[in-house]
DNA sequence: AAGGATCTCAACCGCGTCAAC
DNA sequence: TGTTGACGCGGTTGAGATCCT
């Protein structure tokens, strides 16, 4: 049996918002509030709109607030011209869904939004967060005052993303032309005749995004020993959030790295990570910094492993696995969420996609799949369907890595 | 100039969570 | 303790805008 709808389908409009529409339900709720019932709300809003127009205009200027309203629902509009003026007094209901209402007010209407114009620092930001907790859009738009969560899932589904995926390809390009030793060095390395065949092969297959650089490795441990701290700042995130990421913080205890440079010999040899969180966002910068040593990784395991087009995600997760730091930091903590059956099961995912950090842990253990449990819950099936078995087995290597 | 392809983003949908009863 | 209903979230859709050929 399926879920009763919130409201009579039948009876409420769908699609964009009119000027009217809007300027009624702004009106009401900066008078009343929302009531705390967003589905009753619709049926309340009756309020009397006065407005006053030149003669000539189309277009009436509100008066904000009304001067007068009612919660009772009526229908009417009088017109009437006064000194040259016309005064245009009307009323009717709002025949929207509660929940639209809701999104509209939220999204649009709500004092101090600002929409498009992202600056650099927000750029910044998103990703930092995304590295750290991933499409938990309304984490990330709590930490950007007037962008909502739709914002900024819209503008990382349809710029952000490609930005990085572009800056990464220049930078590889410029590299591979620049560095053509290592290439030919390295090239009976399997990775690299891989990584470029399997482009041939799917050309459309993206690049791991390099995010703005930053270096949060050196000179300055970061404090983690201050772990209440940093639980009331994941708490103040959002519980359901602070809730998930007990096992990070748990896994704070941990020693930091002697020297706080984390980084694999590999990688540094490498040269091609990314450091990920320059934003000054206290601790979920602070995660982000110690999480993220992105590493070299082979993107077409990595789409492989995670079905279609979340690569970044994935490609995340290597990022997180690559670090030894953010291994230990998440290791042991599979557990909380999987249990022992599971752990086992990304073994066959960790076959294909650790050895693209050229050390011998598991990817399976630690990466993405603690970061995004539902993700891997929902791709995980999908992604064992869909994994060629030359893929899923393959052995991968990277230049260096032994 | 036309029309097909691609992009953008507001809005919708369905589901998980939680509180009230 | 189970049920119900509202809220809030993330994923998806589709119409309009823009770009490209």
């Amino acid at each position: 049996m399926g879920r009763a709808p919130c409201c009579d389908k039948a009876n409420v409009k769908k699609g964009p918002w009119s000027p009217e529409e809007d300027t009624k339900l702004k009106s009401y709720i900066e008078q009343h509030g929302t009531g705390g019932n967003w589905i009753a709300l619709p049926q309340k809003i009756g309020i009397i709109h006065i407005h006053i127009t030149h003669y000539y205009s189309s277009n009436p200027i509100y008066l904000s607030p009304p001067i007068i309203s009612f919660s009772k629902q009526i229908n009417f509009s009088i017109s009437f011209f006064v000194f040259g003026l016309r005064m245009f007094i009307s009323e009717s209901g709002l025949k929207r869904c509660g929940k639209s209402c809701r999104l509209r007010w939220l999204n649009y209407l709500r004092p101090n939004i600002r929409h498009g114009g992202f600056s650099e620092e927000e750029d910044n930001i998103i990703c930092s967060l995304y590295v750290s907790i991933g499409s938990r859009w309304s984490v990330i738009a709590a930490q950007l005052p007037g962008r909502t969560d739709n914002d900024i899932k819209n503008y990382w589904n349809t710029r952000l993303k490609k930005k990085l995926l572009g800056k990464h390809r220049k930078e590889l390009q410029a590299r591979n032309k620049g560095n053509g030793g290592i290439l030919k060095q390295e090239n009976s390395s399997s990775l690299l005749l891989q990584q470029n065949s399997a482009q041939q092969l799917h050309p459309c297959w993206p690049q791991i995004p390099v995010l703005p650089l930053s270096s949060p490795y050196t000179n300055q441990s970061p404090s983690f020993n201050d772990q209440d701290s940093i639980r009331k700042l994941l708490i103040k995130l959002g519980g359901r959030f602070s809730d998930d990421y007990q096992p990070i913080l748990d896994g704070l205890n941990l020693q930091f790295p002697h020297g706080s440079n984390s980084l694999s010999s590999t990688q540094q040899i490498q040269e091609e990570q990314v450091h990920v969180g320059s934003s000054a966002l206290g601790c979920m910068n602070s995660i982000g910094h110690n999480q993220v040593q992105f590493g070299q990784s082979n993107e077409y395991c990595a789409e492989l492993v995670q079905g279609q087009g979340s690569f970044i995600t994935t490609a995340i997760g290597e990022m997180v696995s690559s670090n030894d730091y953010s291994r230990r930091l998440l290791g042991g903590s599979l557990e909380f969420f999987y249990g022992e059956e599971m752990i086992t099961d990304n073994k066959i995912m960790g076959a294909c996609a650790s050895s693209s950090c050229g050390q011998s842990t598991n990817w399976g253990e630690t990466s993405s799949s603690l970061m995004y449990p539902s993700l891997v819950a929902s791709n995980y099936e999908g992604v064992r369907q869909e994994m060629p078995r030359e893929c899923a087995f393959q052995e991968l290597s990277y230049p260096g890595a032994q």
